[in-house]
DNA sequence: GGCCGCATGTAATCTGTTACATGATTCT
DNA sequence: AGAATCATGTAACAGATTACATGCGGCC
């Protein structure tokens, strides 16, 4: 469970959240243009993985739509559950720094597309918990300036992270409507 | 070999390169304070299967230290070919901003203790490097403005942490000495 | 008597990741 | 003839992580 992997799957859940898909035509969906592909990359193979795994857990069901001389297509299909763990995930602000490089990414992606009024605050609400950790952090340093200046560089490192965070989120924010445009 | 792995070992040869250690001793070095605990967290049974690897690896090897009424202490040492690996690690920059946050942290750390005087050279290093990213992310976030604003938003977002990073490194240089000072 | 410190690991689990497999159709 | 697209997966590897195991001595 490598934070990365579960992010993922939370992913393809609102690629799903849409219209039903099959697992190709998810997999076209990553590599579009203006998509996720500058946030993760899949192969293949893994993402029937991951699917498969969705299934398991009674996110998606599948329903077999043949086709003629083509393997036939396994439609999947969110289930409530699946909605709603897909729902929860993207209204909840990520709890932690370095998840903001890839899982708060793909929260902003789909908030945009899928429930573009509360996408607002989604922002709003990362934004405050950046505010908490800048605090807690520029707090820890101040205890240990001169003692300890190896921790103490590792704090500077985190806030000057922290600091470019809320500033982008602040850019977000003001460019809103732009961000979801081109989706359907 | 997901990377963070990978720099736990190279951390690892790092506390062998001053004096050679046992496995307990080093544990306990994890955990000092102004150490490497705020970058990593080891758990002890990890720390040993880590260090078996490097003895596998030739680029450790243990000797026997008997005790009485106590298991016996396996000290480990770095062999040459451990050294080399070290230093050739220790004095390259980071290919990979997300790298940064514990990998290039760990450089420092063991600059600043084991070779002062070229602390500085990694640092100007990293900066030209991170310059480099900064100038390619740019340059594609230009060429897409206004027709694919997602993945703008998330060229904006790397920019920010690379712009940061940097100003970051400048405070590194000009607080210099101070951090390798309580170290042996 | 019970807990902490010392000092070591092994053995199993868990899970991400990928190499490989299939096979028909259409385009060049 | 050969490559690319469509469409699916399985089976196995690799490697991170941890639960568990051991056992003595000293302190409260």
């Amino acid at each position: 469970m490598t934070r990365s992997a579960l992010t993922i799957e939370y992913a393809l859940l609102g690629l799903l959240y849409q219209q039903p898909r099959h697992g190709y035509e998810i997999y076209q969906e990553l590599l579009a243009e203006d998509g996720l592909s500058l946030v993760w990359r899949l192969k293949q193979s893994h993402l029937y993985a991951l699917l498969a795994k969705l299934e398991q857990q009674n996110y998606v069901t599948a329903t077999l739509e043949p086709q003629d001389s083509r393997p036939p297509r396994k439609i999947l299909q969110l289930t409530p559950a699946g909605r709603e763990a897909f729902l929860s995930w993207l209204r909840t602000p990520v709890p932690q720094g370095r998840q903001m490089r890839q899982e708060f990414l793909a929260k902003l992606y789909f908030a945009h597309r899928l429930e573009p009024t509360t996408s607002a605050t989604l922002i709003d609400k990362q934004r405050d918990i950046c505010a908490d950790w800048l605090a807690s952090l520029q707090n820890q340093a101040d205890m240990l300036a001169t003692e300890r200046p190896f921790e103490w560089l590792v704090y500077q490192f985190r806030i000057g992270q922290i600091e470019a965070m809320i500033h982008w989120l602040d850019v977000c924010e003001q460019a809103p409507a732009a961000v979801g445009e081109h989706a359907a």
